[in-house]
DNA sequence: GTGAAAGCGCTAACAG
DNA sequence: CTGTTAGCGCTTTCAC
């Protein structure tokens, strides 16, 4: 490996003047700069960041962990993130929590010992605590996309879920459904319980009554319990004319479970879910959401996680930004006349 | 920022002991670790990777770079790849190149100047060679996904890109078609020439003429003018009946844009690519694909980098694994009789 | 303009 | 079993 030694003595200066020329600081003549510039070129140098970072202590290097890189929500966001952080000149990393706490938690100690600079994360849920917790015992700036995490203030990105949630539903009441039931994620996440939230809301509103066995909770992740879908779906009793899913990866479960056993969407089972398919749904626009605004997610958490960064000794109230989610409705679900 | 010569002033010992009992090397009595163990935990000692990193000359972290963080190809890809860093106790990181050379270019400097141990990578294509020599130079393991590069000798995992688009065709003309268009991607990039190469075979073999002008070269990534696509569509004369598309991206493109000006698909045009969309396609099955098995790119590809990285200094030849793609019959293709 | 010395946090090699 | 010394590649400080 070529290091700064190796350009200064071929070079014939100090390790000090290479240095120099690297970082363009100090004053150097051009007639050394320029042979240090050769030297370099001939050898392929390549700076040692882990070194560099060493010294100065600091990385320029910025981390955004998502849940579910296969959630078109979640590389949407990336998409955003990315773009902001280019803009401001550092560098993106990306982590994959995929909605494991266990996984998380091998991810921050990556981001606690690499020393990066902030970090972006979609927290698994409320058990994620001691893992913002030593982001922040240990100062490195944050900023939270998506989930609330209780005990822990910060700059934070969030949707709208409750009214997400609510709109869906209302939009089912007018399409004349009555029976509709609700899988959810986790209610350890806080985006969870809000759907949750508005979804009984609505219920209540329109003065129909929550009845438990219509909730079922499982994973907003690719690790649900496939066996108790099923049966939650074989214990409704009569069966719900329509069904809300908490997010997007959901809903293609259930909707797959149900093919699975002949039945026809919309004609025989309406669906919508929160989130949207991302370019995906363009193909055959099928799925009635509540589009979440993905690339803000991540562009306006990655703007918020800089300024952080960049006033890092200022003390800046906390801003949370919560985005509205969309209504978009597609063909998914069956107008029925009771 | 607490480091081993804090952890070791508290609990009485040296430095030296304290990195023992941190990576459990060496012989130490079980009262001594007890209480450096103890001491690190008051104090939230998190070990510096980037200091162990400079020293040990090795990162054990791996790197994946994909050109397109919203395509569920790489998505899937990705799920494979991490899983099998995982079993072998490395960690990865995450880039996202979005076709773009210069993107890629960044990433390499980071790649290169961050020391990781080795690399995956999906190459922007034939331009990406000074990339991957210089990976090569810097005797950084490498695994190519997806696309070959002239002039680089490694190991590689392929799809069988000109078998699956000439499936594709086959299929199309055993549904009648007869006049079949092929939206591409750059034909710098290796997998975009033989998906033609395959169109142009299935062509001629079936004793229909092959006319440029049915062929149009786009990007596969997100980038696609879409304004030379919808000339290029407006172009041909007659119609074709069928449409292939070199990957999924731009197939979405194109029903995008078939869609605007008020085609269905099947009835109006049909249309097949290469690629399937990941979990989104049972959502509402829709689209005829060829589809590649995207999580044995990641996870093949993962454990060649791994062995290559541990048989490091033995010359083992390099290996090629070329993967089949799987017709899928969907309803985006309408039977036709002439 | 340029260089020498010291140190960022850690571990390999050797000594005791 | 434990400690000392040196050095990984780089930059800051201070000298000249």
């Amino acid at each position: 490996m070529v290091t700064i030694y190796d350009i200064a003595e071929k070079a014939n200066v100090s390790a000090m003047t290479v240095s120099r020329v690297i970082n363009n600081t100090g004053k150097i003549s051009d007639k050394t700069r320029a042979k240090v510039k050769k030297v370099m070129e001939e050898l392929h140098y390549v700076p040692n960041h882990t070194a560099r970072s060493l010294v100065l202590q600091q990385t320029r290097v910025l981390f955004l962990l998502i849940t579910d890189i296969t959630n078109p929500f979640y590389t949407t966001l990336s998409r955003g993130a990315e773009d902001a952080a280019k803009k401001s000149d550092y560098r993106l990393l990306f982590g994959n929590s995929d909605e494991s706490l266990e996984k998380e938690s091998d991810y921050l100690t990556t981001i606690l010992s690499s020393r990066v600079d902030g970090v972006l994360i979609a927290p698994a849920g409320d058990p994620s605590f001691p893992h913002l917790d030593s982001l922040r015992k240990h100062n490195v700036p944050f900023v939270l996309l998506d989930r609330e995490v209780p005990g822990i203030e910060c700059d934070i990105v969030l949707g709208d879920s409750k009214e997400g949630a609510r709109s869906l539903v209302d939009y089912l009441m007018s399409q004349g459904h009555r029976r509709i039931a609700m899988i959810n994620g986790s209610s350890s996440i806080s985006s969870a319980r809000l759907r949750l939230q508005g979804y009984q809301e609505a219920l209540k509103l329109n003065d129909l009554i929550y009845d438990e066995a219509y909730v079922h909770e499982a994973s907003f992740g690719p690790q649900s319990d496939l066996a108790q879908i099923e049966q939650w779906l074989d214990s409704m009793e009569p069966m719900p004319t329509a069904i809300m899913a908490g997010n997007n990866v959901l809903a293609i479960e259930v909707i797959r479970l149900l093919r699975k056993r002949g039945l026809r969407i919309p004609e025989d089972q309406s669906i919508v879910c929160i989130d949207d398919f991302g370019p995906y749904s363009e193909m055959d626009p099928f799925m009635t959401v509540a589009a979440q605004q993905a690339y803000q997610f991540g562009y306006l958490g990655m703007q918020m996680l800089i300024e952080r960064i960049q006033e890092r000794n200022i003390a800046v109230p906390w801003k949370k930004i919560v985005l509205p989610a969309e209504l978009i409705i597609r063909r998914s679900v069956l107008p029925i006349s009771e």
